[in-house]
DNA sequence: AGCACGCCGACT
DNA sequence: GTCGGCGTGCTC
């Protein structure tokens, strides 16, 4: 007999013979076998009869036999995975925690097993009262579904982030027989507070599961999971894969979130992958969120998922939550004019020099960096990085520019690179830029708010709405700065500019401004508004993001993407080549690629190559796209075969969150 | 991932 | 002359 093995590393199955007096099935064992020159820990995929053929060397026997790793189901899930994403077993089996396994029953410091579980509690935080409109009948829709045992996929569109923990709690305290569940979070400083009140309803039962756990305690919750202590799993995109069998339930919170795709190793989607182990471990699957992903809606109407609250698949019929208790949206005309004056549109001065008398709060959104782009006032061109062809940023402190992709830094030079004219201007504006004008303005010193402010890693993490909101006044900040702040705590936002958001070069970039925009509205408290920016104040998107009519956001997008045969309308597959010394070689073979594995035959597109310049050389891009995802796989698996036989480093992307 | 092999720079 | 840098290649 013979077993195929998986290790947790970028390699396929590796067969090797079953000694006499194994174990009779050991498919889903954790085995220990000689791999190379030194012994390793694996998985039994499959065993079987007989050797495959072709393997020349000769088969080593496996050495050891330790205990059960995975069930069917979970062993069809890694499989799936390696399929569905395009990359070895081994990596699959890698991101479903198997060292961490290993390490908790095999490992050097193997601790107290049993009892002395120490888990620093996060404060019990008050469930508020849930915001959305006919809440009642969409939890008890929720808690036929989760009481069918049955796969389904639904889809709850909340009004607010925190009715997203009413939901969650309100789901455990009705339905307790609720076992081997999951509970998906975007960001891992939520985690924790739900799983403080789940604690508080199921005991010690539930688990947290994020990356910001240490390896040890990862390892822990990990063992407390397989052996079935802990099954109510709390956790960020990597706990969907957690290794536990028989699961009943699947909840992934604000479904729409990118920090559901996982950006290097097995690029998996969260969000999908739940879908999936939820299908085949025919297990409800529960999709929330505050705006849903395009992708969720499409497949409402496709029927493919169920949108609760409706009773049947026409979108018109959904019931978005309303606009009641929402801030205000107010769109402003930016012009030429407040550009010069600095960057505000006037009804936002004014209000700003409003909410500073009344010693309130404000943030004001911009998605650049530093202080601005340099700018040639006699040919028009910016000033852009020699290396990677992307403007500087100016940084004012220092007057230095910096390349925001290699880091490259320099001063500002005399004359224009591209017509030696000597007008080189500041031009546009980023955080610092914004909070100049702010304070030259209202006389503030307002707050920077940056991506990754460090955590003052004390006590607890979680959220931080109490130690930040009373030193709030005035702040500017990315994105990303919006998980600083808490939830309605600020008199109102303003978007420095709707162009900037939509201009991004990506497929996505209007869904993402919604969702932005939808995000920061709940900053905003009661009676506060938002402010968006913007040149073209009257186009139809910012109209229904201004009215809260989420239907025509969709219907529009819809029909854009479809125009365009974008997703959800189609799939992509994403490649990116580390530029290889010979750049003309690989481009060849690219040219190649699009002609053997795509065309009009297979409806299979191509489109580039592009080269994208990133912090340490560049890369080449290509993608390909089809409405037929059978067609896109079988194409990417030829071009990968063609990739893998010159010995490229390459990266395969599957459903690709930008492009 | 390990752990080898392999081919160029500063040490007893 | 050797020790050792880490590039790249293989693991049934």
């Amino acid at each position: 007999m013979y077993a195929d093995v998986l290790f947790p590393l970028k390699l396929p199955a590796l067969t090797y013979r079953i000694p006499e007096g194994f174990p009779f099935d050991i498919q889903g064992f954790v085995v220990r076998a000689q791999l190379g020159r030194r012994k390793a820990y694996g998985i039994v995929s499959d065993v079987r009869r007989t050797a495959p053929a072709g393997i020349d060397k000769g088969m080593k026997d496996l050495s050891e036999c330790c205990m059960p790793f995975a069930d069917k189901q979970y062993l069809k899930l890694i499989k799936w995975l390696s399929e569905y994403y395009l990359t070895a077993e081994g990596i699959a089996l890698k991101s479903c925690f198997f060292d961490d396994f290993t390490k908790a029953y095999f490992g050097r410091s193997r601790k107290t097993r049993s009892g002395s579980f120490s888990q620093k509690e996060a404060p019990l935080s008050e469930v508020s009262a849930c915001t959305t409109e006919g809440y009642e009948s969409l939890l008890s829709e929720a808690l036929d579904r989760i009481r069918s045992e049955q796969y389904s996929a639904s889809v709850a569109c909340l009004k607010s982030f925190t009715d997203n923990h009413c939901l969650i709690n309100d789901i455990f305290l009705s339905c307790s027989r609720i076992s081997n569940a999951i509970v998906l979070m975007p960001e891992f400083r939520t985690v924790a507070h739900v799983a403080a009140n789940l604690r508080n309803i199921l005991g010690s039962r539930v688990c947290e599961l994020h990356s910001r756990l240490t390896p040890a305690k990862r390892a822990e919750a990990v063992r407390r999971i397989a052996e079935g202590e802990a099954d109510i799993v709390v956790g960020t995109r990597s706990a969907v894969l957690a290794p536990m069998s028989r699961v009943s339930l699947i909840i992934t919170v604000q479904e729409h979130s990118p920090s559901y795709k996982a950006q290097e190793g097995l690029r998996y989607n969260a969000r999908d992958v739940a879908v999936m182990r939820g299908y085949m471990n025919n297990a409800p699957v529960l999709l929330t969120s505050v705006s849903p992903s395009l992708e969720s809606i499409h497949n409402c109407i496709t029927g493919k998922y169920r949108f609760l609250g409706s009773s049947s698949q026409d979108m018109t019929d959904f019931s978005f939550p309303g606009r009641e208790g929402r801030p205000a949206v107010k769109v402003v005309k930016l012009s030429a004019k407040s550009r010069r004056s600095g960057c505000f549109a006037h009804e936002v001065v004014k209000k700003s020099g409003d909410v500073l008398r009344a010693n309130g709060s404000m943030l004001f959104m911009i998605n650049r960096k530093g202080y601005s782009l340099i700018r040639c006032e006699e040919c028009g061109e910016t000033l852009n990085c020699a290396d990677c062809g992307v403007p500087y940023i100016f940084y004012k402190s220092g007057a230095r520019t910096r390349c925001g992709l290699c880091g490259a830094a320099q001063g500002i030079p005399e004359t224009c690179p591209s017509c030696n004219g000597y007008k080189l201007e500041p031009f546009g504006s980023g955080v610092e830029r914004i909070k100049e004008e702010l304070d030259k303005l209202l006389g503030t010193d307002a707050v920077m708010l940056h991506k990754s402010a460090p955590q003052t890693s004390g006590k607890r993490d979680g959220s931080n709405d109490e130690q930040q909101s009373d030193v709030l006044s005035f702040c500017v900040g990315t994105a990303h700065a919006v998980r600083e702040i808490g939830n309605n705590s600020l008199n109102s936002v303003v978007f420095i500019s709707a162009e900037s958001m939509m201009s991004r070069p990506d497929f996505r970039a209007k869904e993402r401004a919604f969702q932005e925009i939808m995000e920061a509205s709940e900053l905003v408290q009661a009676g506060g508004s938002v402010y968006i920016q913007s040149y073209r104040p009257g186009q139809n998107f910012l109209r229904n993001i201004r009215s809260y009519d989420f239907r025509s956001i969709y219907v529009d997008e819809l029909a854009d993407r479809r125009a365009l045969d974008y997703p959800p309308f189609s799939n992509i597959i994403l490649f990116s080549v580390n530029n290889a010394s010979d750049r003309a070689g690989v481009e060849r073979v690219i040219s190649e690629i699009s002609s053997e594995c795509c065309g009009r035959r297979n409806s299979v597109l191509f489109f580039g190559p592009v080269p994208v310049f990133t912090g340490r050389g560049s890369r080449l891009q290509f993608f390909m796209k089809s409405r037929d995802s059978v067609r896109l796989h079988k194409a990417a698996l030829m071009a990968i075969k063609r990739l893998d036989s010159i010995r490229l480093n390459y990266t395969v992307d599957v459903d690709p969150l930008k492009i």
